[in-house]
DNA sequence: ACCTATTCATAAGT
DNA sequence: TACTTATGAATAGGT
């Protein structure tokens, strides 16, 4: 089409390339957009001319990224390099050992047990049996805790009291109640630094050694 | 071209879209193919059908993946950057659930609680004596299982010796001993039908019972 | 899939 | 680079 046929073969004459170049490369973005227009197609059309400049078009309703995607699927081809398949690889290896400690989780919480069999039932149940000592042995640990430092607050007490009356007062008077509010503050601080840091600042539970 | 002109817009009638499709395509990727050798311009074309399939072209010269390297370098635009974004995000994510779910189970296996301040041990206490409880009503209708298998056996001993006596055999004889190890298979057929599914091919735990 | 009238793309000239 | 136009190519609609 034009005055005369050509060949196909790569035009000598470098302006006359030039500008073949540019009037193509229109033709074929418009032929692009036509199609996509018409037949609801997707199209990407990337370009370079030989001069390094680039080119792109790409229908109106989706993106490159989107067909990339599309690409990959479909050619089966790895378009993205290996750092992509590293990332792939990557994320099922870590969705593998989600769903394994998904399973193992609801498992120690009672559910989904009617699948194990017997062997899984016991290994289940010597690993509560082991959450619950455990747990038990530090919850002991904490009344040993407040055992200690009721001793301790005993002890300071009756110091207190014995200074107390070393002074001549009477260690019935009403003064009394308000004077053991002051225990030896040095020492509790001394006792919480060793304590487990678990225990030191929560809220005291009254009702904690009705549970042993 | 063509026998009219036509707008460009979606063609309505389907399979008109379908073979102006095709031509089309084939133009394209002609015109492509043409450009690619009278230039030396690096073409990709991708283009998928409204139906889903897809076509490509790729000059000779070069290939997808170099040219959306190319792509990348003078756009600037994150192409497949994108797409590793994403992933990076995903695993981020995956591995932050991942990481909470192993502290829960360490806290369930008794391991780590010592960082634990007190209400989240009652309820790590909670969840385990939860999953006891599951459990060990699990193994009570195990225990309920057997025992139902042992009176149907025992049942079915008492008919066969019923039966043995009125045909005139004497119960006591020695025969009798290994005549019982062929009790009423298909009584426990039946009663395995009836079974979850865990424990009906377990071997027999002899001191099953033992643990209750 | 082929045909062909018609429109479109474009090579070469200006 | 842009415009022109003769010419070949692409293709819409029909078979």
């Amino acid at each position: 089409m034009g005055r005369g046929k050509i060949e196909i073969k790569r035009i000598e004459n470098s302006s006359n390339r030039q500008v073949t170049y540019s009037k193509r490369r229109n033709g074929i973005m418009k032929k692009a957009k036509e199609i996509s227009v018409l037949c609801e197609a997707h199209v990407s059309v990337v370009i370079f001319a030989s001069s390094g400049k680039m080119h792109e078009f790409c229908s109106p309703n989706t993106t490159l990224v989107d067909m990339l995607d599309q690409y990959h699927k479909l050619s089966g081809k790895r378009l993205w390099d290996a750092k992509h398949e590293h990332l792939d690889n990557e994320i099922n290896r870590i969705k593998k050992e989600n769903d394994s400690m998904q399973i193992e989780l609801r498992h120690l919480k009672g559910e989904d047990i009617s699948t194990l069999n017997y062997k899984e039932l016991m290994q289940l149940e010597e690993a509560l049996e082991n959450g619950i000592s455990t747990l038990k042995a530090k919850q002991m640990e904490f009344v040993r805790m407040m055992r200690k430092h009721n001793e301790m607050i005993e002890e300071e007490n009756q110091n207190l009291q014995f200074k107390l009356r070393q002074l001549h007062l009477d260690p019935m008077d009403d003064n009394v109640m308000e004077t053991q509010g002051v225990y030896d503050h040095q020492g509790v601080a001394d006792y919480e630094a060793q304590m487990p840091f678990a225990f030191r600042v929560q809220p005291m539970q009254p009702n904690l050694q009705e549970r042993f």
